[in-house]
DNA sequence: CATAGATTTTGACCTACATCAAACGCGTAT
DNA sequence: ATACGCGTTTGATGTAGGTCAAAATCTATG
């Protein structure tokens, strides 16, 4: 089930990466950099399917996401998943699990994607010795908090249309951050794992994209999707007009 | 509007707390224990209403609640607010502002409390020194991710009356490691904040309430709550019968 | 302790979204 | 090429919870 394939184990380090500056590197240099290296030595592949780690499974690692695209997901006991966020190339995932040693939730790939593994413990060691790396870890592990404080957010007080809107544009910014097309772009999740994200049917998603679409403020053809106006969609953010 | 006023200064410290294990200190002893003393040294007292921290303010301290009640709400610039949490004594407040040094959220209390204040920069030093209050730390930061990954499911995935009942023996669970009835207690929140944080209305938090006195789960008046079944409430957390 | 304002409850009605169902498109295996 | 299966779209209908409104109750203040 697990497929955990041990990649090239040549020095295809954090210093030598291209998402040094969205990765766990941010800020470091020189010498700093290169105890990172170190650190970070086992990079690992998984095909679309599988899971990276699943809930309850000993926590030993964070992981930096190389390529590729991963969900996260928590299943309560009755059987529901909630969907509980998509992880992209640079990002790190895997923080949950520190609070009780196991996994709280399942990660699961959602194409093929490689990443980088994070001995959190030895990550702890080189953070008491490196203020910089401290902090920024610090930040990680809140921002992840603001993160998901935004999801509350958008689950607790937006409809339907705002809240595909406000994900939308959120793919959007992340993708160009990293340097590819904010207004066109694969979905990697169905539609049923966008709704269990965004705590909606999946028809519910399907017909407010078909809305989009209707109003031309998107092309969508599967899971290919062209914003065609992102301000025009950043006013569907926000309590429709009247009500202003 | 704000109003700290410094308390005390006499050395109520750590070391002599009666949160100690489940606040900041936990597993320190004895030298350790009086350097993280020495870091907090100062509290302040703020009445129902005060705010402990507005969003955007400065980051620069967390804060450990000694006694009282506060609540965490983000707002969304149309107005529309969400209550992201309840906290209460032994509770870490703030650390949605790491990652940008300031506060994402504003925090204000229920009822009149007091909290210590904990210099973050100075907490950093001193847990690159002591490898146990790092790890706590980090436990601690990692616990609010776990939290708010349950409150997305909740959301989510929940219908009103599994949400509240979800609420009420969240509540009672916290209570009851404090010390207190884990079946009588007091809402320090008003049905609104309730209905914000739950994702409903007032009246459907009333309307549920009221059903649940109804059928003799619950005894309620006002803020005052007596659960008289927590198994059965237990049991309203999950897919109606009729589904499994 | 009287009054005003907030909070809560309850009722009547409405709507956004869920549910159920059928048809369609597309990728993969035979 | 054909068939199977999964994901998606679209339609028809149902309902949980929202909205609006009024009454009841609580709380704070002079």
């Amino acid at each position: 089930m697990q497929k955990p394939v041990a990649l090239t184990q040549l020095r295809v380090a954090c210093s030598g990466c291209n998402l040094r500056e969205l990765c766990l590197p941010v800020k470091l240099t020189g010498a700093d950099l290169e105890l990172l290296d170190e650190l970070i030595s086992l990079k690992h592949a998984y095909q679309r399917g599988d899971y990276l780690y699943r809930s309850g499974a000993r926590f030993q690692s964070l992981y930096a996401i190389r390529t590729g695209f991963f969900k996260t997901q928590v299943l309560h006991e009755d059987g529901r998943e909630q969907v509980t966020g998509f992880q992209m190339a640079g990002e790190i995932i895997g923080m949950d699990a520190i609070s009780s040693d196991s996994h709280a939730c399942d990660a699961i790939a959602l194409e093929d994607s490689e990443v980088c593994e994070i001995p959190f413990v030895r990550l702890e060691e080189l953070s008491r010795r490196l203020p910089s790396l401290q902090r920024h870890l610090h930040r990680i592990l809140s921002r992840e908090i603001v993160r998901d404080q935004g999801i509350m957010l958008l689950l607790g007080s937006m409809r339907a249309e705002e809240r595909l809107a406000a994900f939308l544009l959120n793919l959007s910014q992340r993708f160009s951050v990293r340097g590819y097309s904010p207004t066109s772009f694969h979905l990697r999740m169905t539609r049923q794992e966008i709704g269990s994200y965004l705590g909606m049917k999946l028809e519910t998603v399907s017909r407010t994209l078909s809305h989009f679409q209707a109003i031309g403020l998107i092309s969508i053809r599967n899971k290919s999707v062209e914003l065609n106006d992102l301000v025009k969609l950043q006013t569907f953010v926000g309590p429709p007009p009247q009500l202003l």
